[in-house]
DNA sequence: ACTCTATGATTTACGACGCA
DNA sequence: GTGCGTCGTAAATCATAGAG
C-alpha cells in the first residue's frame, strides 16, 4: 500500500499539461476579469474545484498567465477575441 | 487592494495590474553552493539571528537583506509542502 | 523519431501590512 | 520609528510535455 502510495505521489510529481476543459475555466475567468484578474481564495478555490486541480496550481497558472500576456498581449489577441465572444453568447438572456 | 505600481493609464486593460517597480533588482539565481549552505543553514535553524546572518551573508557574498529574504521565502516554501502534504493525506 | 516551443513549477525580490 | 515576521505577487528561469 506504502509503495502504492508512493508511486501515486511520484506520478503526481511529473507535470502533465491541464485538461482543455480546465484551461478553457481558467482562461474565461482571465479574460472576462481582464481588467483585474487577481481571483480571490474562494474564487480560486471554486476554480480548481471546477478544473480538478489544486489552488496553488491555480495560482500558478494565473501568474504565468498575466505575466505572457502583458509581455505579448498581441500574441493572445485572437484568443482575447475568442473568449470575449463566448461570454458574450454566454451572458446574453 | 493594492499595488506595488498601479500604472496610471486610461483603456489599456494592463493598466491596473499590479507592476514591478523599475527600481527591482533582478533576480539572480544563486550558485548551487550558496543554496546548499543556505539549506544547510535553514536546516540547523529556520530563524536566523542577526550574527548568523551576518556571517552567512558574508561566507556566501551575498547581501544580509538577501539571506533575510531567502530565509523568509524557505519558510514560506515549507509551508506550502507541509500544506500539501496534509492536503494529499485527507483524501 | 526529433526539434523546439509552450506550459507548469520554482526561484529571487519586493510591496503591503502586522506585531513587538 | 525600527526591524523582522507573513502573504501575495512580479519577473526571470528551470524542466520537460507534447505539438508540429
Amino acid at each position: 500500500v506504502m509503495i502504492l502510495r508512493s508511486r501515486f505521489l511520484d506520478a503526481r510529481r511529473k507535470r502533465r499539461n491541464f485538461s482543455k476543459q480546465a484551461t478553457e475555466v481558467l482562461n474565461e475567468y482571465f479574460y472576462s476579469h481582464l481588467s483585474n484578474p487577481y481571483p480571490s481564495e474562494e474564487a480560486k478555490e471554486e476554480l480548481a474545484k471546477q478544473c480538478g486541480i489544486t489552488v496553488s496550481q491555480v495560482s500558478n497558472w494565473f501568474g504565468n498567465k498575466r505575466i505572457r500576456y502583458k509581455k505579448n498581449i498581441g500574441k493572445f489577441q485572437e484568443e482575447a477575441n475568442l473568449y470575449a465572444m463566448k461570454t458574450a453568447l454566454g451572458t446574453r438572456q | 487592494h493594492k499595488e506595488e505600481k498601479p500604472e496610471l493609464d486610461p483603456n489599456n486593460p494592463v493598466a491596473n495590474w499590479i507592476h514591478a517597480r523599475s527600481t527591482r533588482k533582478k533576480r539572480c539565481p544563486y550558485t548551487k553552493y550558496q543554496t546548499l549552505e543556505l539549506e544547510k543553514e535553514f536546516l540547523f535553524n529556520m530563524y536566523l539571528t542577526r550574527d548568523r546572518r551576518y556571517e552567512v551573508a558574508r561566507v556566501l557574498s551575498l547581501t544580509e537583506r538577501q539571506v533575510k529574504i531567502w530565509f523568509q521565502n524557505r519558510r514560506m516554501k515549507m509551508k506550502k509542502m507541509n500544506k500539501e502534504k496534509s492536503d494529499s493525506k485527507e483524501q
